[in-house]
DNA sequence: TTAATTGATACTAATATAGTATCAGATGAG
DNA sequence: CTCATCTGATACTATATTAGTATCAATTAA
C-alpha cells in the first residue's frame, strides 16, 4: 500500500522549491533539473497546481512559476486530494450501487473513523512546516538536508 | 486515494462469514453467493489466507474453509499487508536508489510518523471486533445490519 | 462411481500511474 | 523585429496494479 504517489511526491518537492524562493519565478526546467523530476511530468503537475490557485505562472522568457498561496495553508491532504483523489478507505462509502446498506455497514463506521484520522494527520503537515524543518536541518549541517 | 482494495475488502467479508460460523466448513461457493464476491477471485483470496494460517480448508464434497486463527488476533493491518503489501507512505523509504539521503530527508520524518499512525489505527480493527459490532447491530434490528 | 469441492496456475480486462512528445502562443533580450 | 525561452494545452505511450475469468487435476463424501 503506497500512500503518496509520484504525483504528490513531486508536487511537494516543487512547492518546497517555490516556497524557498517566494516572490520570484522559477522555471519548470530549473525545478526539474534541481530535484530530479521528469520535466514534462512536472509541467503537468504545475499546471494542475495553478488551477487550484496554489501557484501562479508567467509566460515567456524569464517566466516560470511562483508561490501564490501561503505555504502554511497548503496541506499534504490537499495535495493528495488534487493528485490522487479524496482520501477514501473503501469504495462502499461513495458508490451506493456497490453498497446498498451504507447506514448499517459495520465496516463503514471503522473505515470513516480511520479515514478522518489519516486526513487529519496529513493536514498537520504543511509546505510551510516542511520548509522550516528543511531550513533547520540545513543550519545544523548545511550540506546534509534534502527533500529528495 | 483508496486505502482498501477489493482484495482486502472481500477478504474481510469472507473472514467475517467464517468467524460467524466458527468450527464448521463453508464452501467458497456459498460465501461468494452470500456476499456477492466473484467466485474465482474469492478462491484465490482464500488460498492466500490459508498460506498465512488464518484459515484451513477441507477438500472434496462437504469441504470448504474454516477459521483457524482467533478472530481477535486478525487485524486489518495484517490483511492489508497480505493483499496490498506493507503500508508505506512513499517509495523513498524503501528504495535507496531513489532517495540517497534517507537519514536527512525532512519528508521522511513526517511520512514515518503518519505511517505508524495509520498502521496502529488499522491494528485496532480486528475481525473479532467487527463481528461483535455486526452482531450487536443485528440484535437491535435483525434485518438491517450487513457487512456489504 | 460421481458430483462437489479445493489446489494450482495461467490468462484476460480494466484502471491507475508514470512518463514522453508536440505544437501553439506569450514575452523579454538583443 | 526576431528569436530563443518560456508556459498552455493536449495527445500519446508504457508500465504496474487491480480485478476478474478459465481450466484442469486431485480429493472426498455420499
Amino acid at each position: 500500500m503506497k500512500v503518496l504517489t509520484k504525483n504528490t511526491d513531486y508536487a511537494i518537492r516543487a512547492l518546497l522549491a517555490l516556497a524557498a524562493r517566494k516572490g520570484s519565478y522559477l522555471s519548470a526546467k530549473s525545478i526539474a533539473t534541481e530535484h530530479d523530476i521528469p520535466y514534462q511530468f512536472l509541467r503537468r503537475l504545475l499546471q494542475e497546481m495553478i488551477r487550484h490557485n496554489l501557484i501562479v505562472s508567467k509566460e515567456g522568457v524569464q517566466g516560470g512559476f511562483m508561490m501564490q498561496k501561503d505555504p502554511d495553508e497548503i496541506t499534504v491532504t490537499q495535495l493528495i486530494e488534487i493528485f490522487q483523489g479524496k482520501v477514501q478507505v473503501s469504495e462502499c462509502m461513495f458508490r451506493k450501487q456497490i453498497c446498498g446498506n451504507r447506514a448499517n455497514c459495520v465496516l463503514r463506521h471503522e473505515i470513516m473513523r480511520i479515514e478522518s484520522v489519516v486526513q487529519s494527520e496529513f493536514e498537520k503537515v504543511t509546505i510551510g512546516k516542511l520548509l522550516r524543518d528543511l531550513e533547520a536541518a540545513n543550519k545544523v549541517n548545511p550540506t546534509a538536508a534534502t527533500i529528495s
